[in-house]
DNA sequence: GCGGTTTATAGATGCATTTCGATGTTTCTA
DNA sequence: TAGAAACATCGAAATGCATCTATAAACCGC
């Protein structure tokens, strides 16, 4: 079966400046700061990227005093590329019948 | 780095009804009638999906006669799988520097 | 070539999303 | 408690997207 937050977690991707700011998280964890410095946006658009990221479960953010550090969230990540690993081995675990013979 | 691709594909994903289709064809090559009786929504519709689908490159069509039977291309998983481990292993292959030290 | 079937395209519409400036809220320091 | 800095929310504008109907194009059997 699809999880449920595979949506999310795709739809979180799906945006060109969420997929940087992930890809940037990867390399570990990052403040505001310096995304903001390295996305040219303005601080409410960025807001909204890490809000959307956050609810798909895919970054967490840790706050220290003023600044909150994102970070990927590698149990979600996994999560992912199991969905992925599951669509692409041919034979599935859920149901599966395997390929058509038409 | 980022696959050119990877925008594409997250994007061909965050739709319910492309993941469906895409959940759908992991299962086996099928073809749009179908994916149509499962689907309830119209022909154009699947078509646009489809045609998003396979500009992605996740998903493949084979025209035999009057139909066209679709299936996932393993390889663009693949390399989509490959990305998303890339980013959740801790160093990065390509110029990462570990995690922040602040 | 013709009628029937499948797929693709065109145009329109309503909804979602991205983005911003302005403002509010939280948090630390003095 | 005041001020400053970081972050979130609000309201609005612009763009993008999913979906439909209508129509065109491709394909097959006759």
């Amino acid at each position: 079966m699809i999880p449920d937050s595979a949506i999310d977690m795709f739809k979180a991707l799906s945006d060109p400046n969420r997929l940087r700011i992930f890809d940037m998280l990867s390399r570990g964890e990052t403040c505001s700061c310096k995304l903001l410095e390295a996305l040219s946006i303005s601080q409410p658009t960025l807001s909204h990227h890490m809000g959307i990221l956050q609810k798909g479960g895919l970054v967490r953010g840790r706050r220290d005093g003023q600044w909150i550090h994102y970070s990927v969230d590698p149990d979600a990540v996994h999560e992912l590329i199991g969905y992925l690993e599951s669509v692409s081995s041919s034979d599935r675990a859920d149901g599966a019948e395997g390929p058509e013979a038409n």
